[in-house]
DNA sequence: AAAAAAT
């Protein structure tokens, strides 16, 4: 087993490590410290909890032991998708460093600019930031790239979940191209490998397992009930579960405000978190919270991945998350260390499709509980009724234009059974067998199919567009890019066979491109020049009308 | 549909 001194970090660095209570290394340091030492760049599959954080601030302290900053000019960076995250690095470097002399800064949003730029001109080794402030203050001229040597991309997951990608992207052109650089992300999508074959140069690719699937550690259970009914459930919970410290994860900003002054007029003992809040009103409930001094923090999924908080007893989801992915993090705050925790997802009966996809990505079904004195519901697998009169009316119309063969009565059945049925067996399989290939939970990132139905895969979609990932106009092969619409697949266009058959099968596609549209504004996106396939050479007469104008 | 991040 090896132990920390065989990784070949300075006497005293091995001293602030054994001072902070720890003695052996974890996976993740054991592997990667002896590469980042040697200079090399690292690709890290893992994370948090895996010890992904020192498996970086430690062996770059030593690197960084030798020379000195000069003004406005960091000698490393580390970029983080949160601020909080980029607190948590942050003190990382100062309790492993406490027997160096390096100068770190933090820029992160929120915080005063004029402390952060007086770092700056002090010289610092260690500059930890946010995109966002990064490049204001770069672009405001307090910050000089030319001297960063070591890069870290902490989380890029994330990053390509906040739409952070484009920012890294410039900062990254921004230093110099000899540096080390380190990479981590939960997942290795295809979009992250992309970026990954970019910044780095023959990286050392690091994977370790997650620190166990919160589903082995985390026991769960879920309750239906009547959304009115939830914060008067929740509050049972609390009351019969012995809590020791717990976050309430909420869906929306709001609801957290709501629910932190409910529970708070009931006599709990609660804090709220989310982005809207004053950053040093973040920083200092999160600390409290840190310290003990808070039971209850109710939150969004600000707090849901990599917040570090020891001994939660409990996650309570208030609302079940948007993207299952999240509902993995979330409960992942709790159970850690070996420790039990426990976790409690509050559900109304419309939120019984984002329940069927968490059940999917975790590979089984979360038991159902009852809470005394609230009437228990049961979860539908409809899709979410949106709005009262309008979605009604719209629902027929959408009816009468499908095919009949695809038409069904409104909604005559669909009554238990198939609400009891949450996952067909097939489904359930898929996801057994990817988490025995992928350990992370975050799997369902990386399926095509899936993908199309997540926010960012519209990013992604987007970006394999231009021009480096997608070279296009090779009029010779239309037909290999994006093949013909066969005909029997296509409905209700009056003349069924017509335009894939009027045209020679290899006939070259030659766009027709003016320089202006018809509004009159200059074409300047390529993606405005993809030929429309589907109409085939024909472009019916009402578009190429001139649209009328808009008031 | 929501949250995160720059003011």
């Amino acid at each position: 087993m090896t132990s920390f001194s065989d990784l070949g970090l300075s006497p005293e660095l091995l001293q602030a490590v054994a001072d902070s209570g720890y003695t052996q290394p974890t996976p993740i340091q054991a592997q990667a410290i002896p590469y980042v030492l040697m200079g090399r760049d690292v690709l890290g599959c893992a994370q948090t909890g895996t010890g992904k954080t020192a498996s970086f601030t430690l062996p770059m302290i030593d690197i960084l032991a030798q020379g000195r900053a000069r003004a406005r000019m960091p000698r490393s960076l580390i970029l983080e998708p949160t601020r909080e995250l980029a607190t948590q690095v942050a003190e990382s470097f100062d309790r492993y460093g406490k027997h160096h002399k390096l100068n770190q800064a933090l820029l992160i949003g929120g915080e005063s600019m004029a402390e952060q730029e007086k770092k700056l001109d002090r010289g610092v080794d260690v500059l930890i930031a946010t995109p966002g402030r990064l490049m204001d203050l770069f672009d405001r001229g307090k910050i000089l790239m030319t001297d960063v040597r070591t890069l870290v991309i902490d989380e890029a997951d994330r990053m390509l979940d906040m739409g952070f990608i484009p920012d890294v992207e410039r900062i990254v052109s921004l230093l110099p191209r000899i540096r080390q650089t380190l990479f981590f992300s939960a997942t290795m999508a295809t979009e992250i490998r992309r970026l990954a074959d970019a910044f780095l140069s023959n990286p050392k690719e690091i994977s370790v397992a997650p620190p166990a699937s919160p589903a082995a550690t985390v026991v769960q259970s879920i309750v239906v009930v009547d959304a009115a009914d939830k914060r008067d459930a929740l509050r049972r919970l609390i009351e019969s579960e012995e809590v020791r410290s717990a976050i309430i994860f909420c869906n929306r900003k709001r609801d957290v405000d709501i629910l932190f002054k409910s529970l708070q007029k009931h006599g709990f003992d609660a804090a709220a978190l989310h982005g809207d809040l004053a950053q040093s009103k973040r920083t200092e409930t999160l600390e409290s919270f840190k310290r003990g001094e808070i039971r209850l923090l109710v939150a969004s999924d600000v707090a849901a991945r990599g917040l570090d908080v020891d001994s939660l007893s409990h996650v309570f989801n208030f609302d079940v998350p948007h993207h299952a992915e999240d509902y993995v993090h979330r409960i992942g705050r709790t159970g850690r260390a070996g420790r039990e925790g426990r976790s409690f997802t509050l559900a109304t009966p419309e939120e019984g499709k984002n329940v069927q996809a968490i059940e999917r990505l975790i590979g089984g079904a979360i038991p159902k509980i009852d809470v005394e004195g609230i009437p228990t519901l049961e979860l539908s697998d409809e899709d979410r009724p949106r709005g009262r009169g309008r979605a009604r009316k719209a629902e027929p119309r959408r009816e009468a234009a499908a095919p009949a063969a695809e038409r069904r009565p409104a909604r005559t059945r669909r009554p238990k059974a198939a609400a009891e049925a949450p996952a067909p067996e097939v489904v359930a399989e898929a996801a057994v067998v990817e988490m025995a290939e992928q350990p992370a939970p975050v799997v369902a990132a990386e399926r095509p199919e899936r993908t199309e139905r997540r926010p960012d895969a519209r990013r992604e979609s987007s970006r394999r567009e231009r021009p480096a990932e997608a070279p296009r106009a090779e009029p010779a092969q239309p037909s290999a890019r994006r093949p013909e619409p066969r005909p029997e697949r296509r409905r209700d266009s009056g003349r069924p066979e017509a335009t894939a058959d009027m045209r020679p099968a290899r006939a070259p596609v030659v766009p027709f491109r003016p320089e202006r549209d018809n509004h009159g504004h200059r074409r300047e996106r390529e993606a405005d020049d993809v030929p429309v396939l589907a109409f085939g050479d024909h472009t019916p007469a009402f578009l190429l009308r001139a649209a009328p104008r808009r008031a």
